[in-house]
DNA sequence: CTTTAATATACGCTTGTCCATATATTCGGA
DNA sequence: TCCGAATATATGGACAAGCGTATATTAAAG
């Protein structure tokens, strides 16, 4: 996947996709339970444009227990991980998604952390 | 412009303009009539997905007599740049944007030629 | 086996995108 | 001033994207 250029690009034009993907970035690896309540979106809406971006072939997905874990993709095409890599280099800091990582560290993480 | 993420990146989810874009990255600056004819689209396709560029901040025009001759912008935040450039490094050796490159050869430059 | 939590999917709707075709604009030259 | 070339815009229709709401799935717990 992801080997259409313009299809990856499809898949970072949406903000809240953008959002969820700047998180992902940064944290490595987060549950939708997670996501949810970073960027304050329902549930619905998250799981969809996290199966779009999936399914763009930028996220991969693991499911532990009740918990689906999402993580960006390692297999990038070397065009694709440099804009991933620009990134997560200047986003962070900006609005909104400084504010999203801020709200991240009051959602608590239940259950099923890391690996 | 180009200031938010989420519309630059909607500038590049179309095959046509990626396509355009690639070409005017290591172009330099061509004008309307030679990407039609690189691309092989219709006239008025070329002109409103060059609009659309143009109008999220990627591309600049310059009028030269009836020619009207669009560059990549200067101006792009650091992420767009590097974004860019990513595409510039990887793309031009690839289909389809290998053979538009190729197209272009031949394609009379008329008169509008550079500065 | 019922319940509850986490996640995914289906549905109907609105909105946006892209296209082809036709027409308008702008400029240089005769 | 009239014409032709280069470019832009308008129009209408087909199709995809997003959304909220409702419901289905999956798994852990009891």
């Amino acid at each position: 996947m992801a080997y259409d250029p313009s299809a990856f690009f499809s898949a970072l034009s949406d903000p809240t996709r953008l959002r969820a993907l700047v998180l992902l970035l940064t944290e490595g690896e987060l549950c939708v339970c997670r996501l949810v309540g970073a960027l304050a979106v329902s549930q619905p809406k998250m799981s969809r444009h996290l199966a779009a971006l999936r399914e763009a072939g930028l996220l991969r997905d693991r499911r532990q227990g009740q918990w689906v874990h999402y993580r960006v993709a390692e297999d990038l095409p070397a065009w694709a991980a440099r804009t991933l890599a620009a990134l997560a280099a200047d986003l962070p800091d900006q609005a909104p998604y400084r504010d999203d990582l801020l709200r991240l560290r009051d959602v608590p993480e239940k259950n099923g952390a890391a690996a």
